[in-house]
DNA sequence: AAGAGTTTCAACCGCAGTTCG
DNA sequence: ACGAACTGCGGTTGAAACTCT
């Protein structure tokens, strides 16, 4: 018998996809991806499964664009730790370090642009070295300080001042929660993420299997004496849809 | 209207640190 | 103590959306 390894799924994630991972997110917590990759038939990686639920899925992720006080906030302490956008995302509740990297990138090409566009006709373009980017990071941090008009606005009056209509994952979070049935794992209270103590991490793969099987997800089948068991596949789930 | 250029965002990769057996 | 497996981080890429000409 030729055992051939099954590819890996990439790429964009599924509605479908995301409402599995949410679901053995909440059995088994926010660790040991490599499991709740395997054990959720969702033939993605742990590292794959673990960005999407950080970068997307987390309940409490902050959506659209970063507020004035973000930004600055985002400028400040990136020149004082350089590009530590973990530890950065840490103090602004909500945000990945991903999104806090992307709005960096993009911040710097723009004021690299800018000051490009006004210094080519001063004929000095200092924006070319880099290790000028702190530095200008520095700057702009002083100037948006500064500037009277972003710094007096919490985030709930610059949105309803620019129309940004910013939602949490809690609308999902609710979502799902309405569309209970669709998913067999799923408690009926919303997640708290401290719920998923030590014992649930200890679980052995007899324990789970014997949990999984209680919901008529898993199927056993004696492959040649080796005994196998696999997870029904996603699609088998009658999902309701989420949102439009 | 359409094509080119730019921006945004989600996802992947490789590496380093940590944990576990 | 050591190696394998897991986890987290930072850099990079590419597709989709948006803007400009």
């Amino acid at each position: 018998m030729v055992m051939v390894k099954e590819e890996m799924r990439k790429g964009s994630w599924t509605e479908q996809e995301d409402l599995h991972l949410v679901c053995f997110v909440r059995l088994f917590g926010e660790r040991r991806w490599d499991f709740i990759a395997k054990v959720s038939g969702l033939n993605r990686t742990g590292k794959s499964c673990r960005l999407r639920w950080v970068n997307y899925l987390h309940p409490g992720l902050k959506r659209g664009r970063m507020t004035p006080q973000e930004k600055r906030l985002v400028l400040e302490l990136h020149s004082l730790w350089g590009n530590r956008w973990s530890r950065i995302a840490r103090k602004l509740p909500g945000r990945t370090d991903n999104e806090i990297k992307n709005y960096w990138r993009a911040h710097m090409r723009k004021t690299t642009k800018e000051r490009k566009r006004s210094s080519s006709s001063s004929r000095v373009d200092r924006s070319l070295d880099p290790t000028e980017l702190p530095l200008q990071a520095a700057a702009e941090a002083h100037d948006l300080r500064s500037s009277s008009a972003c710094s007096c606005l919490t985030a709930e009056e610059f949105e309803k001042e620019e129309g940004v209509s910013s939602y949490s994952m809690d609308q999902i979070w609710n979502e799902i929660a309405t569309s209970e049935d669709s998913c067999p794992f799923m408690p009926s209270s919303p997640p708290t993420w401290e719920c998923c103590s030590e014992a649930v991490w200890k679980i052995d793969d007899e324990e789970l299997r014997m949990l999984l099987q209680t919901d008529h997800l898993i199927s056993d089948h004696n492959d040649g004496g080796r005994e196998t068991c696999s997870l029904a596949q996603p699609d088998q789930y009658s999902f309701s849809p989420m949102c439009s």
